[in-house]
RNA sequence: GGGUGAUUAGCUCAGUUGGUAGAGCGCUUCCUUUACACGGAAGAUGUCGGGAGUUCGAGCCUCUCAUCACCCA
């Protein structure tokens, strides 16, 4: 055949010897060029008319990535199922695409302009550095679409859709549609009131600068240190602080002037709000509703805060009463937002101490005044106010909480314990502490400030008290910044509003997750979401489509203090438009640019340079754009009919929207599943895939995670140069069991290359015989019971696969598609047919030759969509072939139309025969290549026609020299108990007569066990009466055969006892 | 702390309306027999994590305990 090189000659379709194995390092590469040469892979290619389309989208890859096993697993799974499609004639789209990935982009292109030693992104501007990405993703981006090809990966390659595709500054190349589907969205979930702005607690990374989604922060263990401190009661106050034990026996009874607080993070002191105890806690009930101090800043202007109850303080856990500081810590925000505590943001945003606003003073003496609900506050008050002293302003969180820590316990107002490191017998150090906690073994260390007091011959009695701890610590996911949470202004989806299709969809099975445990994690998650905040401060992205302009009253009156008025539209002209509705059409309207933008102060919407008093009216207005950009899970949430073309109606969005199963890591399911459905259902009213397939991630054979710093990571391209793409392809069907870990190892990969190396020798020992093959032949009508039976086993196979395939479980195809190509066909279709192949009945050979190329194709066929390469090498090999492999026909035969019952039953009684007869030759030491008479007693009219037809093979494979019929076995003779009749082999005098009676025992053993239990349970009145008939006529067929069984080997056994 | 799962051969894992346990790898022995040593033949190994319950019958269903993993706090 043209489509492929080499294996065919011109010498009369006699085919040349084929290589030894498959050379999957130069056939691979030549293989997937000639299918993309043909277009194999194109939308609907190979579809039959009129036929039901098929869509699989690919889980776009970040536009940064390069091929993991991840990819490489989740990859596979789809091409098998989009294959499969394809060869059963369904209209399919395996859609690939690539996400622009906001934050991993951005930070790999400002890692590379660092580097380079090129200037950062905020000197250059956002329109360069815009530029500079879309140059970068020009030259390396989507490298992983490439890669796949060498993992055979089918997907539409002309159709790579990505998620920045169409921006305002994308380069010639990079039109498309989804831009405009996402401001599109955008506008219209604005408009629909599902989309809103406000204050939130958000995960903020201080390196970027951003917000970052609750999904995008791990959390690390780290050694962190737990500091105990004392919160002075205001007014001098003192409370009886008594502290029991279990059994209610009073182990501490002191008489307090302060709270003792336990905290991970000193410097957020400042802005603490209240002290929060739990109701019940009897310890501190004296002082609820009291005020105390916090115990930092200049003295004169300690804040006073209030003792509150809260349900959230865990009684047994440090001191039991927590500090509340509402805008650092997601605990203390619900707290906060709980008892109406003000929540002072302390940080920039760079994760330094704030450095604006007023003087210290003036906002202790407001806060003061809060607190003791002398003045009345809002969040925008709060948020303008700088808790911060002057002390500490504009020092780093890290630096600022050394320097708070230093300073309380100067001060003594760090709780103290016994030093252990002193000398214990001096008088003040075996004196009680003062310290009531509870909980954690105390320390000698005192974390940046070792060795300041006291020198190393004389240790102090009292140390602070502070616990070395595993503390959790969020970390950005994307380069491992220490996340700082923080209060500001967001966008947010409102996703109350939406979860109600979504979670309806998997409630009523419009949408099945798979495996189903997916499915509770889903409503659990579902059914308590939050707000999903939207908006980045990055500029790789698309940026929201909202403009702000001064509130109208802003024309008269410059000092209004009226908010700003926002516009939400698709482009600046919509803006405009906008605008003049709301300003009317006299005022002139112009636009800030990015810098102007950046540096915009709220109180200044006049940039002309102009100086404008409050009675001049303004006729001028410029608008400025939100410089925050969408979270990249807004836009790949739209994927399903994003990479269809949406919000324009294209024939394929007709087609393949909804789209029919998503695979998808488990881990996405809230970032990726569970968002897709939300806005699928909210713009398009329909669900984006009727199945979504979970699988967990791929792990090292040790089940660990890989990554670089642990040294385990398995590149995918290395095993496909080491062992071929469909090695690995297969391992990978292998391992696909549902919901099941994922480990791969190399050896497994091993091991199904020598699978492929197998198959490519069946095809080999076809060649070796000079079987013809012609090629596309229709399925041979055959007489020979061989024939019947390897015929049957591929239409048994056939609808396994296609069931499997049904269910997901790929495991369960691969394995079956092994077995049968390695345990049927290999192992005694071919072996059986080696004797007709070189005999003499002419009419049997050309059948069976026949019947083995036939086999060979099905197999190639069914193996094709997980091993396609190598099952594509040897479809070629045939003369002619309408089609390539890729595009072969799917089977559709039944195993009720092929299945022949008799020729099932002869066959597996035969292959019985000769295992039976192998097993007793090995066991009792006759040489493998001996060849012994064999011997048989009371063989049944079927067994003897079974022995007949096959008596060639038999002999062959259990190298018999020929069959005798006896009335009684001589003395000395390996017994073969059958179905139908005992064989035996005549070693009088060469066998050890102890060994083949201990194994005839051994068998006896094993069949004991069997009657038992068969025997109990018929016995048994109520399994006769409860179970169904056929299982009780299974039981009571298989005791029949047990029972003659029984009997051979009691037989056998008495006869070697009269010869021992 | 909340959630989800896992525990089956030496290892890695299958095992769906509950019918009496399998595969691959590894291991042992033998075999270079004309498709294949990336091979062939034979073989060994299980209290299905512990305990209890439902059932004629439980690896599978229920409860409980133990250990582990992952996700979210």
């Amino acid at each position: 055949m043209h489509w492929l090189n080499g294996c065919v000659n011109d010498l009369g379709g006699k085919t040349m010897a084929m290589d030894k194995t498959f050379d999957a390092k130069t056939a691979e590469p030549r293989i997937f060029a000639e299918w993309e040469k043909a277009g194999a892979f194109k939308a609907g290619a190979n579809a039959k008319p009129g036929a039901e389309t098929y869509c699989i989208q690919l889980p776009p890859p970040n536009v940064t990535g390069v091929l993991h096993v991840g990819h490489a697993f989740n990859h596979t799974l789809m091409d098998i199922l989009t294959r499969w499609k394809r060869m059963q004639g369904f209209d399919v789209l395996f859609q690939p695409g690539l996400d622009h990935a906001g934050i991993a982009t951005q930070l790999v292109v400002e890692k590379q302009m660092a580097a380079a030693g090129e200037p950062k992104r905020a000197d250059m501007g956002r329109q360069a550095f815009l530029a500079k990405i879309w140059d970068w993703k020009k030259v390396s981006g989507g490298t992983i679409l490439e890669q796949d090809k060498r993992i055979g990966s089918g997907m539409d390659y002309d159709r790579v859709a990505f998620t920045m595709s169409g921006a305002d500054n994308a380069p010639d190349g990079e039109e498309g549609n989804f831009h405009d589907a996402v401001i599109k969205v955008f506008v219209q979930m604005y408009n629909d009131g599902l989309i809103y702005r406000g204050k939130r607690l958000v995960n903020w990374d201080p390196h970027f600068e951003t917000a970052i989604s609750d999904l995008e922060v791990e959390n690390i263990e780290v050694d962190g240190h737990m500091w105990h401190f004392k919160y002075p009661l205001a007014g001098d106050e003192t409370y009886t602080y008594v502290e029991k034990d279990e059994d209610g026996n009073i182990v501490l009874s002191e008489e307090r002037d302060y709270i003792s607080i336990a905290t991970t993070r000193p410097e957020t002191m400042l802005g603490d709000g209240a002290v929060a105890v739990h109701k019940d806690d009897e310890r501190y009930a004296p002082i609820v509703g009291k005020l105390c101090e916090i115990p930092v800043g200049p003295k004169e202007q300690r804040r006073l805060i209030p003792i509150i109850t809260d349900p959230y303080p865990d009684m047994t856990f440090g001191s039991g009463a927590v500090k509340i500081t509402g805008a650092h810590d997601f605990n203390d925000y619900e707290v906060a937002k709980r008892g109406n505590i003000p929540m002072y943001a302390l940080m920039d945003t760079k994760g330094a101490m704030r450095a604006d606003g007023r003087p210290y003073a003036e906002e202790a003496a407001i806060a003061q005044r809060i607190a003791t609900g002398e003045e009345d506050f809002d969040e925008a008050k709060i948020a303008a106010m700088n808790m911060v002293p002057e002390e500490y302003r504009g020092l780093d969180r890290f630096e600022a909480r050394k320097r708070v820590v230093a300073d309380i316990t100067a001060e003594g107002l760090a709780v103290m314990v016994a030093n252990p490191a002193a000398d214990l017998s001096s008088p003040a150090a075996a004196s009680t502490s003062s310290s009531g906690s509870t909980g954690g073994s105390p320390t000698t260390e005192i974390p940046g400030q070792a060795g300041d007091d006291g020198s190393d011959t004389n240790e102090p009695a009292f140390i602070p008290y502070v616990e070395n701890k595993k503390i959790m610590q969020p970390r950005a996911e994307r380069g491992g910044t220490v996340i700082e949470p923080a209060l500001t202004d967001q966008w947010f989806v409102d996703t109350d509003k939406i979860v109600g299709p979504a979670l309806d969809a998997v409630r009523d099975g419009t949408v099945k997750i798979m495996p189903e445990s997916g499915e509770k994690v889903y409503f659990h998650w579902l059914e308590n979401i939050e707000p999903w905040c939207i908006s980045r401060q990055l500029w790789w992205g698309h940026q929201i489509p909202v403009w702000y302009g001064p509130p109208v009253a802003f024309l008269t009156d410059h000092l209004t203090d009226a908010p700003s008025q926002t516009f939400c539209a698709a482009s600046e002209s919509e803006a405009i438009e906008k605008a003049r509705d709301y300003y009317g059409n006299e005022v002139e309207i112009g636009f800030l640019s990015d810098k102007q933008a950046a540096e915009f102060a709220s109180n200044n919407w006049v940039t002309d340079g102009s100086g404008h008093s409050s009675s001049e009216p303004i006729t001028k207005v410029y608008l400025r754009r939100d410089p925050d950009v969408l979270d990249t899970w807004f836009s790949s949430g739209l994927w399903p009919f994003g990479t269809l073309g949406w919000p324009d109606r294209t024939a394929e969005l007709e087609k393949y929207f909804p789209s029919d199963v998503l695979v998808t890591g488990q881990d996405i399911l809230f970032f990726w599943v569970a968002r897709m459905m939300m806005m699928s259902y909210a713009i398009e009213d329909k669900e984006p895939f009727h199945t979504v397939y979970l699988h967990q991630l791929v792990r090292d054979e040790k089940g660990e995670k890989m990554s670089k710093t642990r040294g385990n990571v398995l590149d995918p391209l290395e095993i496909v140069d080491k062992y071929g793409a469909d090695a690995l392809r297969f391992t990978n069907a292998q391992m696909a069991a549902l919901g099941g870990v994922l480990k791969i190892s190399e050896d497994k990969i091993k091991g199904y290359r020598n699978f492929g190396t197998k198959l490519w020798n069946a095809f080999s020992f076809a060649d070796h015989y000079e079987i013809p093959n012609p090629g596309d032949q229709p399925m041979p009508q055959v007489s020979q019971t061989l024939n019947k039976w390897i015929i049957g086993e591929t239409a048994k196979v056939r609808e396994e696969v296609d069931q499997a395939l049904t269910d997901y479980h790929f495991n369960t195809a691969a394995n079956a598609l092994y077995a049968f190509t390695w345990g049927k066909v290999c192992d005694w279709y071919v072996e059986f047919s080696k004797p007709i192949l070189q005999g003499d009945d002419e009419s049997a050979k050309k059948e069976t030759q026949k019947t083995l190329r036939w086999v060979l194709d099905q197999a190639c066929i069914m193996l094709h969509p997980i091993m396609p390469f190598i099952t594509e090498e040897l479809w070629g090999l045939a003369e002619t072939r309408e089609k390539m492999g890729v595009h072969a026909d799917w089977p559709t035969y039944t195993a009720a139309d092929l299945v022949d019952p008799d020729a099932d039953r002869e066959m597996n009684w035969v292959i019985a025969l000769i295992e039976n007869t192998r097993s007793a030759r090995a066991q009792v030491h006759v040489p493998a290549g001996a060849k012994v008479p064999l011997l048989v007693q009371g063989l049944d009219p079927k067994g003897q026609a079974a022995w007949d037809n096959n008596q060639t093979l038999i002999q062959r494979l259990a190298r018999i020299e020929s069959l005798t019929s006896v009335d009684a076995f001589p003395k000395g003779c390996v017994t073969i108990p059958m179905d139908g009749g005992t064989f035996g082999i005549p070693l009088e005098g060469l066998i050890d007569v102890q060994e083949e009676i201990a194994r005839l025992e051994k068998s006896m053993g094993k069949l004991a066990k069997e009657l038992g239990g068969l025997k109990g349970r018929l016995n048994n009145p109520k399994f006769v009466a409860s179970a169904p008939e056929e299982v009780v006529a299974e039981a009571q067929e298989n005791l029949a055969l047990r029972e003659n069984e029984e009997t051979q080997l009691k037989a056998a056994i008495a006869r070697l006892a009269e010869l021992g």
